[in-house]
Order: C-alpha cells, then sequence, then structure tokens
DNA sequence: AAACTTAGATACCGATCGGTGCAAAACAAA
DNA sequence: TTTGTTTTGCACCGATCGGTATCTAAGTTT
C-alpha cells in the first residue's frame, strides 16, 4: 500500500526527542527560562543547537513543549486531583501531590509553573505570560470542580468556588517558593495539613 | 574644628544615590534580578555604567543594597506586624502587608523577594541565595515572635511556633505569585482572610 | 547504483551582557 | 591660581546571548 509510512523520508535523527525534551523540562525547572541558556540546554539534551532548533523551533517553543510535558508528567498530580470524589478530597491532594512534586529527589526544588519565569526582561516577557496562563488555568479547573461540588451538595451553599480555587491555588504557590528555598517534604505536608484544616464545612 | 567636614573632596556627584537607588530597586521589583540589565537599571536611574559603578560597586551589590531598601520601604510592613500586641494581629497585619504590597499602584505587582530570583543560571545564583536568606530571616522573625505569643500564653500551649511561622510565609509567598499573575488587592486579601479562619485556637 | 532529503558538527553571525580605560569637567584645599 | 581628588560621559573590552549558514554524513526512494 502507498498509504503506509513507516519511516519518514532522509536521514533519521540520532537522539530521542521525548528524552531531550525531558531534560531541557529539567533544566528550566531548575534554571528559569532567561537563566537557562542555550548552551546549557543543549548540553543537558546532548544534542547541537542545529538539531534542537531543528527539533523544537526556539528557545520560547522549547519551553512551551517543556511546559506542557512538565503538565503531563511531574504535574500530572493536578489532573488526578480534580477526579477526586469530594471537594475536600481534591483539595488535600491537589496540596499533597504539591508538596511531593515541588520536593521530589532528584528533581529540582519547587515548581516549573511557577520559578519559570515570574520576573523577566523583554526577552522573557513570552514565558512568564505563558506561566501565568498555565496558572490561571489550573486555578479555573479547580474553581470548575469545586463549583461542580457546590452544585452537587458536596460543598454548603455558601462556599465561594472562586476562593476557594484561588485559597488552594494560592497555598500550592506558596509551597513552591517555600520549596524553592529549601524547605523539606515533612515541613511542607504540615504546611498543607495547617492550610487545610479549615476546610469548609468548619 | 578639625573634625566636622560638610563636604567631601573632589567633584560631588550630580545624582540622588537614593533616588538612584529606589529607582533600581523598582527595576529588580519589576524584572527579577536576572531580567534586569545594566541598561534598565541605568536608564532608570538616571545615571551612567560608571556612576553606578562607583557609588554601588557592581549589580550584586546594588541589587543588595536596593533589597535593603526594598526591606525598609515596601517590606516594612513585616517589621510593623511583628510589634502587634498579639499573634492573631500579627499574623493579620503580616498577611494584610503582604497584600497591599504585592498590589501597590505604581509599583511592579508582586513582592521583590520572591520573584527577584527564585531559579537562576550561574549569574544568579547569589542573588538567589540572598533571597533565600532574606525570606529565612522573615520566617525566623516570626517563629520567635509566635514563640513568645506561646511563653507569654497569647497562644495555646500546643501551638508549633515553627509550623505557624512557616504557614504564615508560605501563604504571604503564594499571595505575592498570585499578585505577580495579576491577582487584585481584594481577592487576596479574601485569601489572606480565609487563610486566617482557622488561626488557633480553631 | 543515483537522486533526494534530512541530521549532525563546526564555525560563525550581530546583538547584548556585565564591567572598564580614559580624559574632560567640577569641586575643595592650598 | 594651582594642585589634588572625584565624578561624569563616551567609547570600548572580552564573553556570552539566541540563532544560522555551510558542509558532510546517513538514511530512503527510485
Amino acid at each position: 500500500m502507498e498509504i503506509t509510512r513507516k519511516a519518514p523520508i532522509g536521514r533519521p535523527r540520532g537522539f530521542d526527542a521525548d528524552e531531550a525534551l525531558e531534560q531541557a523540562m529539567m533544566v528550566f525547572w531548575e534554571q528559569g527560562y532567561e537563566g537557562a541558556s542555550l548552551t546549557a540546554l543543549t548540553g543537558a539534551m546532548g544534542i547541537t543547537r542545529k538539531s534542537m532548533y531543528a527539533a523544537f523551533g526556539n528557545k520560547e517553543e522549547l519551553f512551551r513543549k517543556a511546559l506542557e510535558r512538565y503538565t503531563e508528567g511531574p504535574a500530572a498530580y493536578a489532573a488526578r486531583a480534580l477526579e477526586k470524589p469530594s471537594a475536600r478530597e481534591v483539595a488535600t491532594a491537589f496540596l499533597a501531590g504539591s508538596v511531593s512534586t515541588t520536593t521530589r529527589p532528584g528533581c529540582p526544588a519547587g515548581c516549573l509553573g511557577v520559578q519559570g519565569s515570574l520576573a523577566a526582561g523583554d526577552s522573557g516577557r513570552a514565558a512568564r505570560d505563558a506561566l501565568i496562563a498555565w496558572r490561571d488555568d489550573g486555578r479555573d479547573r479547580l474553581r470548575h470542580r469545586f463549583q461542580r461540588a457546590v452544585d452537587e451538595g458536596d460543598l454548603p451553599p455558601g462556599a465561594d468556588p472562586e476562593l476557594l480555587a484561588r485559597y488552594i491555588m494560592t497555598v500550592a504557590n506558596g509551597i513552591a517558593v517555600q520549596a524553592a528555598g529549601g524547605a523539606t517534604r515533612s515541613e511542607l505536608q504540615e504546611v498543607a495539613d495547617a492550610a487545610l484544616r479549615n476546610w469548609p464545612p468548619v
């Protein structure tokens, strides 16, 4: 069949693009968008600048793809938390996931979605804005989940899904900052527990 | 009197060093340590590179001095909060100050102590570590204040000053991240209120 | 085999990075 | 004024920034 095509024409690339992207994610995670130079990135990825540009576009697109990978990998706890049966379990799992991901041995301390770029010069604006959108998206999902909980009677009628979502996101962001500063997993889990102690209904 | 000296010898500098430092602080606040270029800094300060180096040393020392100024200016709410008569008022004032400083019109959104440098490349490591120490210092002061509150019976005997300090600092850090992402003052004050709803004794 | 297409390595691009050398200018002390 | 000291403006430093041109190697297709 002329429709089937098992291999693309031309010389096949000599590296695993997924593995290279994983390494790029780690560098962005550890050094931030502006702090991660192409030399550091391609060095960790094990490929040349030219191969990186051919496979991923440019530094900004590489960052976006690394962020996608982060979302599906280290930050997948968020999607899993949203599927918990009750709002309380959603909040608990979200914060617990945040704690464990920001303090995982072998990975940079903190959260790529926070320290990737909070404040930036002109060259980092796009990355910063992408991360703002990323965090907003996470908050939106929490809000919709909590709204559903209100609708289902899982949360009291007076509960404010918008506020609850922002509250959980704020604590998670704070946990990320604390982790970047060297806080340990158990210290942060205690903070997460404390933050949930007033979960409605109190 | 040969002791008195009204003017230093040599040509007097043609700019106000305090005012220049204030402007440098604003640039670091908005763009972060790595994102703030010497061109942007000296441009905002209204002086040349040479004058900046003569007056402040280098970029790293300028950042340290800008951070000191930030501590005594925009972040002075922290020291004021620590002087409140009760632990509850300390916590309330600390978070309220955090909210108002990170969302002050005319100033960059967020907190210099957080977004100045969370993750950095080699050139920004010193600034990042300085900010970690800065946040640790703030947490230490909160912890000592809460320990005093326990000793004085202002907090219940079972209260954990270490945990309470880290909890408040975590929420403040989260507020800073949220503010950097465009959250409004009233939204964040609601979050601060929610975070204090389970203040001991519950 | 030849023709075609793409990956990889090297060397390089202009721009910008943080930081300086130099000489004119502006003040105090003499 | 003369001398000494410091600031200032400008040009410039080597290094690194993100991004590319070029040529060769390694595959597929015909």
